[in-house]
DNA sequence: TAAATAACGACAAAGTATTGTCATTTTATC
DNA sequence: GATAAAATGACAATACTTTGTCGTTATTTA
C-alpha cells in the first residue's frame, strides 16, 4: 500500500506540525519568561481570558485539547502563585470555577503586548488567504482526529 | 497595539498547531503501540529511514528540529533495544554514525503500513491544493522562527 | 427512586522535551 | 602550528504531557 498524493502531503503537514509546535513552545517560553510565565501557563491564562465566563479545569482542558490532569497540575500551581482564583461552583460541589486574578489579568495583558508584534511580524510575508486556508486545514485535521 | 488581520489568523494557526500536535502524538502512540514504538521513536526511525546516509545524533536533531539531548536520550535507548546500530565515524571520533538495524527497518516498515491508510483517510475531505498551501505556510512559519 | 455510568480532584508513573553544565573532540581563525 | 570557537556525548535539573488508578460527586438510565 502506498500513500495517495494527498496522503503524501498530509505526512508533510504532520511533520511540519511537530516541528512548528516545538519551535513555538520554545519561542513562547522565551517571550514570556520575564513575566514569570511559560507557554503552558500562558495558554491557560488565554483560555480563561478568552472565555466570557469562569471555567472548571476540565472545561479548560477540553478547550485546549489537552488532558484534564495536565491542566489540573498547572492550575493548582497557578492558584498557588496567585494568577488564578477559584470560586465555588453552585452546580458542582467539587469542580470549582476558575477565573483570572488581577495579577493574572496583568500578566496576560503583558504577554499579549509581547505576542502581538511577534505574530504580526510572523505573518508579514504570508498571504492572508493562505493563512486562512492553513487554519481551516489544521481545524479539519483536528476534527478528524477527535472522532 | 492590536493584531493586524493577518496577525489574528496567525494566532489561530498557532493555537491549532498546539492542538493538532498533541492529538497527533497521542494518536501516533496508539498506532504503533503494538510494535513497541512511540511517536518519538517512530520519528527517529523515520529520520534515518528517509535519509540516504547514516546520521549522527546531532544530525537527526537538526532534521527533526529538536534538541540534541532529546534525540540523544532516545537514540541511546533505541541502541539498547536493537532498533539502531552505531558505526564508527571516520570523520569524527565521538559522533558515531547511526543506522537502522534489521529490527529497526522492520519496525519502521510495519509502522508505515499502519500510517499510510491513516493519513490517506485523514486527507480524504481536504483539497490537495489546500494541503499544499497549508504545508507551505507551516514551512514559512518554521523558517521565520528559526532565524 | 435506585442503580449504573460518567465526571471530577488527587496522586503516581512513565515518557518527552528544553535548558544548563562539563570534559573532550573537532573546526575555524589568526 | 597555536589558539579560539564550535560541536559532541554524558549527566542533571526542570517542566510538560499522557495514561492509569482511586474515592467521591453528578448525571443518566432503567
Amino acid at each position: 500500500m502506498e500513500h495517495t498524493p494527498k496522503g503524501y502531503v498530509v505526512t508533510d503537514v504532520i511533520l511540519d506540525t511537530f516541528k512548528l509546535s516545538g519551535s513555538l513552545v520554545t519561542e513562547g517560553d522565551q517571550l514570556v519568561k520575564s513575566l514569570g510565565l511559560t507557554s503552558a501557563r500562558w495558554k491557560i491564562l488565554g483560555a480563561l481570558a478568552y472565555s466570557e465566563s469562569a471555567m472548571t479545569v476540565p472545561d479548560i482542558a477540553r478547550v485546549m485539547g489537552q488532558s484534564r490532569q495536565a491542566v489540573q497540575r498547572l492550575s493548582n500551581e497557578m492558584l498557588g502563585d496567585g494568577l488564578l482564583k477559584a470560586q465555588p461552583n453552585p452546580e458542582h460541589k467539587r469542580a470549582k470555577l476558575l477565573t483570572l486574578t488581577d495579577k493574572g489579568k496583568q500578566a496576560y495583558g503583558q504577554a499579549m503586548q509581547k505576542q502581538i508584534p511577534w505574530v504580526n511580524s510572523l505573518a508579514n510575508d504570508i498571504k492572508q488567504t493562505d493563512l486562512k486556508i492553513a487554519s481551516s486545514v489544521l481545524k479539519k485535521l483536528i476534527a478528524q482526529l477527535g472522532e
